[in-house]
DNA sequence: TATTTTCGCTAACAACTGTTAGTAAACAAT
DNA sequence: ATTGTTTACTAACAGTTGTTAGCGAAAATA
């Protein structure tokens, strides 16, 4: 059994419904039409996959992961809040700014998942989201951030975060370490105690 | 002709479409169930509207026309690039929060409106945005805040704004005034000069 | 080489999609 | 009272939806 090759069709499908989804948005996009940008008929999909719903579970899970994995990496590395939340955002947007179709049907699609994947996906979701909220908790504990309501301090760096796959551009003028960069000295000064 | 009645009822369907698109995303609601939560037949739509995208384009452009609106009568009370820029997103913040359901359609469902009206839809989002654009720019060139990208610190400023509607309760904590003034410091504290 | 598994195809299904035609009742205007 | 208009209905359309069944060729395993 070559699970080389396996694999390889149904990465390939998934890399193709990224990319048509985020185009046209997971409802608008059929089993057919994805077919034929695979070179496929609709009905060998399901010899790689049992739905249509499990490749947007498989899309948004990969991401999911993607993210926890690379802020894994992050977290340990450094001790003051405010580094360690840059650090947090470099890696959030690394991830994004590497997979911006995923990106988008993740950010955008995954409310298409129903029961009871949907609610594992929010609850992956609410676990990132904690963490990120800890280390702003600690920072103002901390004294180093200003004493702000944390939750509406963690949605507004997320929304700033999480719109970056919409306009981020490979050949544009900033790179993803960049746009890091001045996400973080934006937010933090905004943060930060002066 | 009792205008008055025809208006009504185009009103309570622009109304529950806002709602159910919100809930479930345009294309995951049909018009027979939007006929449903109406309380008629999915033909007698057909009366009201000429066709399904038409109600989604009533909803997009009269939140475009509540964001100009209530842009408008602030941008000439103040002359400070800051106290304007503070203004203006107590503006936008206003209209997202009384408007949370016509804001997610606006937000996220104008993507399935169709040429040529997508255009016209985009050219009128591209003039917003610019009338921000101008206040920063003018901000930077006197100095008062630090000399970033515009179309990056612009991106970044509606970023956090535009995700107001997803967990603005009215319920919560906080008014949309008090919205507003923490997104103001956060953001102004994190582009002024210091 | 023989056998099993993988993966593609065609054909078809039942349900659902937005929308139109035709019609009748309710309503407003004359 | 008699128009004309608005608004709802039923029935039906043509097309699309995700998905399954059954089959054959190719590929992997033995």
């Amino acid at each position: 059994m070559s699970k080389d090759k396996t694999i390889k069709r149904k990465d390939q499908i998934t890399l193709i419904a990224q990319n048509k989804f985020r185009e046209k948005g997971y409802r608008a996009v059929s089993m057919r039409e994805l077919a034929d940008h695979v070179g496929i008929e609709a009905a060998s999909f399901y010899n790689h996959f049992n739905s249509k719903e499990s490749i947007l579970k498989e899309i948004c899970f990969r991401m999911a992961d993607e993210f926890f994995n690379s802020l894994e990496k992050v977290t340990h590395d450094e001790k003051l809040p405010d580094k360690i939340l840059e650090k947090a955002i470099q890696s959030h947007i690394k991830v994004i700014t590497s997979n911006t179709d995923a990106s988008a049907v993740f950010f955008l699609d995954w409310r298409y998942l129903s029961e009871p994947v949907l609610s594992e996906f929010l609850e992956l979701r609410r676990k990132y989201e904690n963490i990120f909220r800890k280390i702003i908790k600690e920072g103002m504990d901390k004294g180093i951030f200003e004493k702000l309501d944390e939750t509406f301090t963690v949605l507004t760096i997320f929304s700033s975060l999480n719109w970056v796959y919409e306009w981020y551009d490979p050949k544009g003028k900033f790179t993803p370490d960049q746009i890091a960069e001045n996400l973080s000295k934006l937010i933090l000064d905004g943060m930060r105690k002066q």
